[in-house]
DNA sequence: GTAATGTTTTACCAACCGGTCAAATTATCA
DNA sequence: TGATAATTTGACCGGTTGGTAAAACATTAC
């Protein structure tokens, strides 16, 4: 019998999760360099190294394979954030998030770049992901910054837009990567600026956040 | 005679001024918003309200269309940078710019995306400008701020990534608005998240980058 | 007014796009 | 081994893409 890939409901073959595996490698590469819409699935059968049509067997349509790739990569996209503890030293547990952001940065560029295309294009395929799970996440998060604020362990300020904050610089440094390396120049472009950017901003959140003698 | 416009020096009727500018506000609208890849001319000529060709006639390729909208974009992007005075007040300086940034991220936004697909899909047609005049100013404005680190009038940090904080978290609200909205709600996506995030992002880099006593 | 120039449109092209089909090839397993 | 199912490929299709040619139309200069 002739079925695609996704008309089946379990995974059979070892060579189907190779090359599936393989695709969404592939796609990652394309759809995290040029967007949905610039993207082309000629482009991506040829990173993976194979044929139109057989890539075609397994994934349906381009906008399956976006979203088998969106799928797998949110999920592991916000675990930096579940990992924030309530219970934990806020200025240790803001400090390790930090850490943890800019190490996605450095390590899953490409998976930061994926979302950043999708956002910045009006994320039409991930709406649902981002007023459901992700706002449901951040709300939780933002009470507990709130209670640690209030319990007068941090300076008082909006959790939303700290959340924001530390999003945006970390994630810079992969949707923006060709920009910093440029203005650093090609002496300050090794991976030591991770090192610096890490300095920075702890310095930057930890003494932002401090309760100042008497104030707050 | 029939030349296209680009092949001309100088500028010439009254209606080539307007058609342009109309081209240009049309091209940022598609080029913000599905980076130069993911844009149609077709697309493009929809939106100005006329036909491809005569689209075609004004900027004879898709490229020369991106090209003029970059230049033109590209300077006035800068200037809140250019606004940085040495001999100002380190914390007011700091603080202007911020706020500047924010305004513009909230009066220009597709400008900010513009870039922000630019140099997400690698800065294919503006790595020049980035390694040139960008890099420029940006190190004679990192002069500055390391003078006033050493003056003790600012904690000593990183100027780089100081200016990359900066950047990332006022241009964050342009760049990545649909997902501020979402994380947000619906009653807190009026324009007032812009007066919360200058409120928030003021006292972060106040705050982060005070002289504390007896250190530093 | 009319001739020269500037502008717009219609019709078109070759290349590319997402996707289909049927046949060929390969892997699986009794 | 052979039958059966899984995988791969080349040829192809209708629609879209960036861009062109030439003629129709409008504007300006004299």
């Amino acid at each position: 019998m002739v079925l695609p890939r996704a008309a089946r409901t379990q995974r059979r073959t070892r060579i189907q999760e190779e090359k599936e595996e393989q695709i969404l490698e592939a796609a990652l590469d394309v759809f995290a360099t040029h967007g949905f819409r610039g993207s082309t699935i000629d482009q991506i059968a040829d990173v993976a190294g194979m044929s139109k049509p057989n890539l075609l067997y397994y994934f349906r349509t381009k906008e399956a394979m976006h979203r088998a790739l969106i799928d797998r990569v949110l999920d592991s996209w916000l675990d930096p954030l579940r990992e924030f503890d309530a219970e934990g030293n806020p200025v240790s547990e803001i400090c390790s998030y930090i850490r943890r952001k800019l190490e996605m940065a450095r390590d899953f560029p490409r998976e930061s770049r994926l979302f950043a295309n999708e956002i910045l294009q009006g994320a039409p395929h991930i709406e649902d992901e981002l007023k459901g799970p992700l706002k449901a996440l951040v709300d939780e998060k933002a009470e507990v910054i709130r209670a640690w604020a209030k319990a007068g362990k941090i300076a008082k300020c909006d959790p939303y837009h700290l959340i924001f904050a530390i999003w945006s610089t970390t994630q810079h440094y992969a949707d923006f990567d060709v920009q910093v390396r440029d203005v650093l120049g090609e002496e300050r472009s090794g991976e030591g600026r991770f090192e610096d950017a890490a300095r920075f901003l702890e310095q930057l959140f930890v003494k932002g956040l401090e309760i100042k003698n008497g104030s707050d």
